[in-house]
DNA sequence: GCCAACGTTGGC
DNA sequence: GCCAACGTTGGC
């Protein structure tokens, strides 16, 4: 299967390029969202590039880059009362939400910023620019994906 | 199956 | 902190 790229948003007050750095691999948990569940579900697979977003912060953009390091599988936070991610629909038998584990690749020398990503005409198709995008997982091109890295070198 | 109400996301 | 946009829920 083809390689394909992906970016994924985090809130660095809860888990940032840091903490993956630290973790070096962190299951993804906590997508509760059935279109980005279906993009691991469907789509991901081991080696898959990802960009990692920090969203609803300061400064907002792309931190750095891991790759995909498993892949779909239950998320147990799912089952778990005292978890902010508690689903009572999500069952052992019959789990709802799945997540995938991240690698730790880099952190950016270059953190690079939303309002310059927004500025650089080739990216215009990302799909975070587009309006009111919240997915949290989203696909990239290869060619965006190259050119992200690139700016953060 | 419609749709109003509600909760969440996330940039500003 | 605001609020627009969107997904989900649930009554009908």
């Amino acid at each position: 299967m083809p390689k394909k790229y992906w970016l994924m948003k985090t809130e660095p007050g809860c888990f940032s390029i840091d903490d993956l750095k630290k973790a070096k691999v962190e299951p993804w948990d906590g997508v509760r969202n059935y279109q980005a569940r279906n993009f691991m579900r469907d789509e991901m697979s081991v080696g898959d590039g990802v960009l990692i977003y920090h969203s609803n912060s300061d400064p907002l953009g792309v931190a750095g880059m891991g790759r995909v390091a498993s892949k779909a599988y239950p998320d147990h936070t799912a089952f778990d009362k005292d978890s902010r991610h508690y689903d009572p629909k999500s069952t052992l038998e019959n789990p709802r939400w799945i997540m995938v584990d991240v690698e730790f690749k880099t952190k950016f020398k270059n953190f690079v910023l939303l309002a310059d990503i927004r500025k650089e005409a080739k990216l215009k198709e990302l799909r975070i620019l587009q309006k009111a995008n919240r997915l949290s997982i989203t696909p990239v091109d290869k060619k965006h994906f190259d050119l992200i890295v690139k700016m953060g070198s």
